[in-house]
DNA sequence: TTATATTTTACAATATCTGTCAAGTCTAAT
DNA sequence: ATTAGACTTGACAGATATTGTAAAATATAA
C-alpha cells in the first residue's frame, strides 16, 4: 500500500528504482522490497521520499501509519471494529 | 489499556495475580507487567482469560488489537488521519 | 514484625529485523 | 538467440528487540 503509493509517484516521475535507491542511500534490492511490502520504510525514508518525489510529508505519512497498522490487523475478523474502538478511544 | 481493563475483570472477580497466573501457566512477574501494560499479551492469553474470567471473546479482542495499534500510533500526529484512512481502505 | 501480594530488576535465551551480495528473472533491443 | 538494463529473489550474518524467569525489592495489612 505505501509501497505501491511509492512506486507509482516514482514511475510518474520517471525515476528509476536504482537511482531513487541511490538518492536514498540505500540498496537497490531493499528498496525493491520496500515498493513491494516485503520490508517496512522507516520513518526517515518517508521523509526523504516526500522530498524526492515532492509529495507531501502528511499525506504520505498517514498512508505509512495506516499501512503498518492494516498489516498488524491482517487477518483479523475484528479488524474493523478494533479500528473502529481505536478512534473512539484517540478521541477522548 | 488492555491490561486495565483484565485487572478491573480480575478484581472482580476476586481472583488474585498470582492465582490468575497458575492458570495461565505463567510466571507472575509476567502477567504483572502485562496487566501493566509493559509487555503484550499473545492471543492465546487473551483467550484463555476470556474464559477464566467470564468475559466475552469479541470483546477482550477488540481492545486487545485496538490496544496494539494505539501504542505503534503513540507520538504520531497524525494518528487520528492514519486510523480514519485505515478504517476507509479496510471497507473497500 | 511477619505474612502475603505485587512489582522491579537483571539477565540469558529466543525471535525478529536489517542490510547486503550474488544469482535469478524478465523485457526490449540488437 | 544474445545482450543489456531493470528489477527481484534467496540466503545469510549482524544487529535489535522481545521473552520468560528468578531473585530481590516494595507495599500493605494483620
Amino acid at each position: 500500500m505505501i509501497g505501491q503509493k511509492i512506486r507509482e509517484l516514482r514511475e510518474k516521475e520517471n525515476i528509476l528504482l536504482r537511482q531513487l535507491a541511490a538518492k536514498l542511500d540505500m540498496d537497490t534490492a531493499l528498496l525493491s522490497k520496500m515498493e513491494r511490502g516485503e520490508r517496512y520504510f522507516k520513518k526517515i525514508e518517508i521523509e526523504n521520499i516526500s522530498k524526492e518525489l515532492n509529495y507531501p510529508l502528511e499525506e504520505l505519512t498517514t498512508i505509512w501509519l495506516a499501512d503498518k497498522i492494516l498489516k498488524e490487523l491482517e487477518n483479523e475478523p475484528l479488524k474493523k471494529e478494533a479500528l473502529k474502538y481505536a478512534l473512539k478511544v484517540s478521541k477522548e
